[in-house]
DNA sequence: TTTTATTACGCAACCGATTGCGTAAAAAAA
DNA sequence: TTTTTTTACGCAATCGGTTGCGTAATAAAA
């Protein structure tokens, strides 16, 4: 009953061509105001939809822009996201979002799923295992930009956009021995990720400084997960030279700790003090208060979101890869400072 | 140089018809299997990717799911999308997501955009000021599956997914009162919206069964965010009577009020008790570990996504508007509990 | 061997826009 | 008034698949 109408209906229905709807709904010049107002009256009349299909179509083009995320649900992810689809919203395009889910063959195939749906750019934040990229070879060879945030991997003409982990793992190192800790351990996520190798970097580098020297004992490798307490747990306390220090490469993965050392009869921060990464609004919310790092996500995804943009209007220049570099923060609270 | 291959350069190779081609690449019956291999083979020689555009023209579907939520970042939304993603993924359908921010006119763009891209559905979970609903007229109208998602409203053939809000309202007051609570606070979210409005029917019903009244004072409809804090703190510390017991509509703001009222002197929870909602990972972490309502956010997008997936495929059941009550569950931490 | 039923494939219309090229009509210049 | 330039549109090809219908070739039945 409610037949979907096209320019053809409209042409018919204003005895012009075709063609001239199509000119006259896009605006073109070579039409006259007055056919324009009469097509366009005629389209609200009989409230015609323009037909995606056959614009994506025949102008191969999807006005649509892919996202690969490890997780949707996480604080981070979720605020990166929120950034991107704000963004690249306002410049009127859509998000196709899919998680990996940590794992690279995911990912590849929804590389692959995204690149068939063609979307018009993909921004990717890449999974634990991901350790071969020819899959996001497709973009590159036919130009569709490619931009990775976060957790990223240099590819030759693809932006990434990041913080400085490895500085932010630095100021918070140093924040802890400022403090007067003396022996520290960095509870570190898994470290094929940038993110997490480049924070433990960080951290040698401000132990170096102070003359502290890194022992391998001064890592623990965890996947962040709750369930990983109690390891965390026992390896402090098993430790010869008692840890008065950590850093911790999640928030919530700190707040578990937390929890886990109070409960222990550790007094935080006088007995060990703790820092997390992220600003998580948890890290405001558990007693102490966490320490941590702020790590601009929402920020992230702007930013992300409109270097998408601006690769897609001004496609002419073929700028050079460029690296965005987000500036975070140390936040002090009462988790390192009595 | 990478010329994009379609199925006619497959045809000419082969020294068949496109249409042939077509109908082995989508491994349909009428073609003998020594053709399809051979399709096949010369299809994966040359890199042959299908256009998607070309099909979802011909075919007037895009194999794409549209979502509008309020807000993609929070704890509660990120796990449902989680949950849809994963769902309709493994269907192979896409997912686009979009956020109305909480303003209908938001929405409203938002659905006629998803519309315009020919989403094969579309899954809602209303802005906060959402009042009129001709904005999914469309969909109804041309017969695209509809599907409401906690923040929901009735429409004619529309499924809906939600927990029993009441019920829970009901369950968490109950348990205020039943350890002894004698003066009840409800701290609300916006009483527009369904999920709010509903939890303080149940909280108004757990007040009548225990014989306890209910005034207009037992209820401070809030934004439920941090800003609104300092309201929420004057507002217990002013009334006559003793406020000893909260029921508050979200984990985080739960949290947020327990570290106010710590910094009150207020004891939790033997002057004042405190329960919250959703089950936030933020909700036992906190001091004390915080009372709530688990409120499965992966589960509702898991049975979301299935139920759109379902109505997809078995196009014809004309299913009457179905309502998915999911199981919430009581659980109870140290915030209600000496 | 002839007739009937299957099988395997080709033909061409169709989905609904976009767009380069050509031209009649109107406006400007000669 | 005639010629030249603009303006405003129409025509038809194109994007790359899908699919109903028709038929030659092969297999099965008579």
């Amino acid at each position: 009953m409610d037949k979907k109408i096209t320019i053809y209906d409209l042409a018919k229905a204003l005895g012009v061509s075709a063609g001239t709807v199509s000119r006259s709904l896009n605006n073109h010049r070579s039409i006259s105001d007055k056919t324009k107002q009469r097509v366009i009256a005629k389209a609200n009349e009989l409230g015609y939809q323009t037909n995606k299909f056959a614009v994506n179509l025949s102008t191969q083009k999807s006005n649509t822009i892919g996202v690969i995320v490890p997780k949707l649900n996480s604080i981070f992810m979720s605020d990166v996201l929120a950034g991107i689809e704000k963004t690249v919203n306002e410049a009127g395009y859509n998000l196709i979002i899919s998680q990996s889910l940590e794992m690279m063959e995911k990912e590849k195939l929804n590389a692959k799923t995204l690149y068939n749906s063609g979307v018009d750019a993909l921004l990717v934040s890449l999974a634990y295992d991901t350790n071969d990229f020819d899959h996001f070879a497709y973009y590159i060879r036919h130009n569709i930009p490619l931009i990775f945030l976060d957790r990223v991997h240099n590819l030759p003409n693809c932006s990434t956009i990041i913080i400085n982990n490895k500085q932010a793992g630095f100021e918070a190192t140093e924040h802890l021995i400022e403090q007067g800790c003396k022996n520290l351990l960095c509870i570190s996520g898994n470290l094929k990720r940038n993110v997490y190798s480049e924070r433990l970097m960080g951290f040698k580098e401000a132990l170096a400084k102070h003359q502290m020297k890194f022992k391998k004992s001064n890592c623990l490798e965890t996947e962040l997960d709750p369930n990983d307490v109690p390891k965390v747990i026992n390896y402090i306390k098993n430790q010869k030279q008692a840890i008065d220090g950590l850093f911790v490469a999640s928030d919530t993965f700190a707040a578990h700790c937390i929890k886990a050392l109070k409960k222990e009869h550790f007094r935080i921060p006088e007995d060990i003090k703790i820092i997390g990464f992220n600003n998580d609004p948890i890290s405001e919310l558990v007693t102490p208060p966490l320490s941590t790092i702020n790590y601009p996500g929402y920020e992230m995804g702007v930013l992300a979101g409109q270097s998408v943009i601006s690769q897609l209007n001004g496609s002419l220049d073929l700028q050079p890869a460029n690296s965005i570099t987000l500036r975070h923060q140390l936040i002090i609270r009462e988790s390192t400072h009595i």
